[in-house]
DNA sequence: GCTAGCACTTGAAAAAGAAGAGTGCTAAAA
DNA sequence: TTTTAGCACTCTTCTTTTTCAAGTGCTAGC
């Protein structure tokens, strides 16, 4: 549906209005905020047609309008101006995604505690590309009571597993220098797959910390199918405050709480940028503004900002931006 | 303040279904709900006695009594009858401390994971007692880029930290067993206190990794310092269900969203056992069941579930006598 | 196509009345 | 002295009614 430019401003007006104060547009609201040389009769016959396209809906008749999901769709595909990375709050990631000796966990809760911080809305994490990391080093580490504690180096951080496996220190050596040697550069999935094809090539000698290598390697296959959620709910208390209905609140924190359902939402479906899913104003979802993380050029995570149909999309895309963006730039050394 | 037998009856049971229902107390409310003989007009009076001595406020003369502060903390302090470990939900628990290979930190976000769905409210773990650890062993493991990774089995899981300096694969060696040898047993407290003494004992050839040890001794420190708080907070939807009002959940979120008050209401006082903060009608702050989680009888940390003033404190209070009474058996090997 | 003017609709706020729950008090009973 | 029955009183809640004003839709004229 195409629209004329003044229903556009109108629109967008109506929206970004709407979104800061939370009260129904008016014809005289409009006039006031906008510099449209018209009266109030004409921006209430043009409300009035963007209503019968189904961008507004009126409470009640004497009450102004509101917009409608595909009000606020339309907004967010159409008018939402080319979003900027300029947060300051955000610098911070940077610091974050360039310390590559933490481990990954804490640099994804590190991010989503960011994002959540400086968009004061319930920022969740999901790591759903593990496979496409690209490995740096391995060092097996025997600890006490036959176990090994496993370090995986990896462009994005370390990642950390603890194996019930006897094995002496030479063996964890030796894996060690086999796995970095054979797999540094090359994926997590591109190991999972091809382990079997390296380990027939394999010496005799070699073949002694086969074990440790086989029980690694089904310890990362299940981390790889085991999509995992880091939820941050900075900013709950806000969804609280500042005109938002309580029955909306509850939605969002329902959402957070129902792994299913976050899981189902986090799914990026497109590829490459911010995606924003508005919510319905009768289903028990809420809006999302999504974006995949990727390190390499590979998609590793999605990160999602969660909050009620009425909420700052414009603000939390370019929040987010800055941080795809950054990641991106993030190449393996 | 010595209240009859009858009184304290009349009190309890008014606090118990005040918190299960949310509806006012009144003199039929108590007929139908106690066993006790007597006529409504004789309750009347009892209410009004406790009334009188500031246990029960009325909203309104004909609308029945609520628990004030005063009541909810002499119900606490006296009429909760001793606690019981008896939550199935919490059997995990167990599993969890007994891993000893798990990373602290993820053994804490499960404690807290696991508490946070059983009481159904916000949980809250502060690592405050980190220098009463127990050591069990030093692995020093040279990484990329003139950094090391350093795994410090305790008896309560492994502890990770990475330091930027600059090793060989030997010293890190000799630093590990050094430090295995001589702090095996002690806590990360004595360590730091005495490794001055240690070091002077050193022979010269050995002095060659001190830097590792000082860069190490070092974080500990700062770790030691800064307490660290693990926030849980499934739940939060609950906070909005049931009656609870939107002002006290919105109290709840904020305390858990301000680091500082956070750490200052988690500081336990006593010691050794469960405390109950009830919320004041007009503070800003909410209420508390919180208790020290301890291992091998040193305090490491405190546990508290946080909520609304009226929340089931004796159905939390027997979730955390779970935890607590699994985590003080754990012993060192 | 735009604007001014005006009647109309409708919710929100205020006022008034009715109903009911629960109390406090008093006098009598135990 | 304690307990109980009875009753008047208070105060909220729920309705109903009224008023008010905001904002609209519509129409006629520019």
């Amino acid at each position: 549906m195409e629209l004329s430019d003044r229903k556009k401003k109108i629109l967008c007006m109506a929206i970004e209005e709407y979104i800061k104060d939370c009260s129904p547009i008016t014809s005289g609201g409009i006039k006031d905020a906008t510099s449209l040389n018209c009266s109030t009769a004409t921006l209430r016959s043009e409300l009035n047609a963007l209503e019968a396209m189904g961008f507004l809906r009126q409470l009640h008749t004497s009450g102004g309008r509101i917009p409608t999901a595909q009000g606020y769709r339309y907004y967010v595909e159409n008018l939402l101006q080319s979003v900027e990375a300029t947060d300051k709050e955000l610098d911070d990631v940077k610091s974050i995604i360039s310390s590559r000796t933490s481990s990954l966990n804490d640099i994804i809760t590190g991010i989503a505690k960011i994002v959540s911080k400086a968009t004061n809305y319930p920022t969740v994490i999901m790591v759903d590309g593990f496979e496409n990391l690209v490995l740096s080093e391995f060092k097996l580490i025997p600890l006490l009571e036959d176990k090994i504690m496993v370090l995986i180096g990896t462009i994005a951080g370390y990642i950390t597993q603890t194996l019930d496996v006897k094995a002496t220190a030479q063996d964890c050596i030796d894996a060690s220098n086999y796995l970095t040697n054979h797999f540094k550069g090359e994926t997590i999935g591109f190991m999972i797959e091809n382990i079997e094809q390296f380990e027939k090539g394999m010496h005799g000698e070699i073949k002694a910390f086969q074990t440790v290598v086989n029980s690694l390697i089904n310890g990362l296959k299940q981390l790889n199918e085991q999509k995992y959620l880091n939820v941050r709910r900075e900013g709950s208390a806000k969804l609280l405050d500042n005109n938002n209905n309580v029955e909306e609140a509850k939605k969002v924190l329902n959402v957070l709480e129902d792994e299913k359902e976050l899981s189902s939402i986090m799914e990026i479906k497109g590829k490459g940028d911010i995606e924003v899913t508005v919510a319905d104003e009768d289903s028990a979802k809420c809006s999302v503004v999504k974006a995949p993380i990727c390190v390499n050029g590979r998609q590793l995570a999605s990160i999602g900002v969660f909050g009620p149909q009425r909420m700052d999309y414009a603000g939390i895309a370019s929040a987010l931006k800055v941080v795809i963006d950054n990641l991106n730039n993030l190449k393996g050394e």
